[in-house]
RNA sequence: CGCGGGGUGGAGCAGUCUGGUAGCUCGUCGGGCUCAUAACCCGAAGGUCGCAGGUUCGAAUCCUGCCCCCGCUACCA
């Protein structure tokens, strides 16, 4: 079995943000989990670094787009580690290896007759040398950078003929209603597509910063088809000497914000038909984070800082907080104050606490060594099936109720605690086998919900395990009684509580 | 104008597809416990499920109309 993750290519041009931190973190829980089920995983993140924004960015610093975006792109290469990512390559749009498998896909959706030449007319920026969409003008026809008159103007452009594939696409989309999720998104990708869809241009004219269109050196691609590409071309040089498409494309799934559906359920796919590729299997839309109900805007202030949040509370915390308080597929508010509230009540008090009281009791009562008894079986209607059941819902990428799923358990396991009153176990010597059946059902109940919570919480799961000397990591041990800790090690707070913390 | 999403105890949400004691987390109040990061556990108060009709023995859940909030309406990375 194999898995291709793959996050949106984020554009060199602005700082690297919540906003990116988010799906980055999204997608590598799942390739951690697929990784978990014994699966050969590829995870992919990258940097979009052609287009108008960059090109202007770059003349205004006085410096080559090239070296604007190689300067950019390492900060976006620097985020994934501190979110502790695991992707398993980086790409690169400016990467030769991309420029040169966009152009061999494109010129075959030239070939196959999908491309035409003709004019594009719209409101035409003399300074940013590119057109504006009608949704960018401001004050009437104005450039919203410049703020200047924009005219209008029409070049001889080369278009991608989408409307051609009208109806291939609302076969893709009767025959895989799975292919958008979640069903909302479905519904408005098919509608958009209902409402009749126009050829796009493929090229610009009067643009240089973009891979050279092979048959008419003086294009540039427009940046969308390229960028969309770079799922399918990195395969073709991220290992070298190796074609990672035989293992891996097409692509399990594409993780997106809600921002940018449309080119990923219906120009991607075109896009793909077009060139006789086959089709991705799926594209999962996340929404927003809101700051106060409102999007996030730097200029509002008032941001939650992924930066800041990591250095004071770690990745884990980053991690657990934005697919916990914000429902995965739909729109949902943050703030520092709601982060510091479920770190503590959940991490600190519910799992974190539940972990020092386990090790603590078994180093107390029983030096250490689990007593290697069976579980006690008034759990096993918690935790039958519950591997199976997180594995599922992490499959449709509802990665907030699969933590929902595995919380229940870590608050079980709490319950437990009081229902077996181990310290009181502790005074009575003729019930010592109550107190080795009940510290060792706590143990392996802990071990369990944290191979489950690993993908989620890696670097303190991973510590966890660690001292409770069960380091593995496969799903399928993550069954109640599979495997018993025999010996715990003493372990620091795993979610220490911070007295006056402040990441706003 | 059109399309889509949302309106559920103080806050944030689930439940709506497959009608039938309205659930979860936080907060508040009361109690218990002492293994633990003063953590944990139990209980209570608190809701006409946006409004008005309709279908039904019965509706948060289905139908109709209306009100309010948000998003989308193509070349925005």
């Amino acid at each position: 079995m194999s898995f291709y993750v793959t996050t949106p290519i984020y554009y060199v041009n602005a700082a690297p943000h919540l906003g990116h931190a988010y799906t980055t973190i999204a997608a590598d829980v799942m390739a951690r989990h697929h990784r978990q089920l014994g699966e050969d995983v590829f995870f992919l993140t990258g940097t979009d670094e052609h287009g108008e924004p960059v090109a202007l960015a770059a003349e205004a610093a006085g410096v080559t787009p090239r070296e604007l975006a190689d300067k950019n792109a390492e900060r976006f290469k620097a985020l994934a580690p501190l979110l502790n990512a695991t992707n398993d390559f980086f790409i690169r749009t400016s990467d030769p290896e991309h420029i040169k498998g966009v152009q061999e896909v494109l010129t075959r959706v030239k070939d196959n007759g999908y491309v035409e030449l003709g004019n594009y007319e719209g409101w035409y920026c003399p300074r940013c040398a590119d057109f504006k969409s009608e949704s960018e003008i401001v004050d009437g026809s104005k450039c919203p950078i410049h703020l200047i008159e924009l005219t209008w103007e029409q070049e001889e452009n080369y278009f991608f003929k989408l409307s051609a594939l009208q109806e291939r696409l609302e076969q893709l989309y009767a025959d895989q209603p799975g292919f958008v999720s979640p069903p909302s998104r479905y519904n408005e990708a098919l509608s958009f597509i209902r409402g009749g869809l126009q050829d796009v241009s493929l090229t610009r004219g009067k643009l240089t910063w973009g891979v050279p269109v092979p048959w008419d050196e003086s294009h540039v691609f427009y940046v969308w088809f390229d960028a969309l590409l770079n799922y399918y071309t990195a395969l073709t040089y991220a290992r070298p000497g190796e074609d990672l498409r035989e293992k891996f494309w097409p692509a399990d799934i594409h993780v997106i914000a809600k921002d940018i559906l449309k080119f990923h359920t219906v120009f991607w796919p075109a896009l793909l038909m077009a060139a006789d590729i086959p089709l991705p299997r799926r594209v999962f839309v996340h929404g927003y984070l809101l700051m106060d109900g409102h999007k996030m805007s730097k200029s509002l202030g008032n941001v939650l800082d992924p930066f800041k949040v990591i250095e004071e509370f770690g990745s884990d915390a980053l991690r657990f907080y934005l697919l916990r308080d914000v429902s995965f597929g739909q729109d949902g508010s943050v703030s520092t104050a709601e982060f510091e509230q479920r770190y503590e009540s959940e991490l600190a008090n519910d799992f974190g606490n539940l972990a020092s009281r386990t090790i603590k009791m078994i180093l107390r009562y029983r030096d250490g060594a689990v007593p290697q008894v069976d579980v006690d079986p008034t759990l096993a209607p918690d935790f039958d099936g519950l591997a199976d059941r997180v594995s599922a819902l992490v499959g449709r990428a509802e990665l907030t109720p699969a933590l929902e799923e595995i919380w229940q358990r870590v608050r079980r396991l709490n319950r437990y605690v009081e229902e077996q009153a181990p310290w009181k176990l502790a005074k009575d010597e003729g019930r010592a086998a109550d107190l080795d059946r009940a510290l060792a059902t706590l143990a392996e109940g802990l071990r369990v919900v944290t191979v489950l919570v690993h993908a989620w919480i890696p670097e303190r799961a991973g510590i966890l395990l660690d001292a409770l000397g069960s380091p593995e990591l496969a799903i399928s041990g993550a069954r109640l009684g599979a495997a018993v800790p025999t010996q715990v090690t003493d372990l620091d707070p795993l979610f220490p509580k911070h007295q006056a913390s402040k990441v706003a």
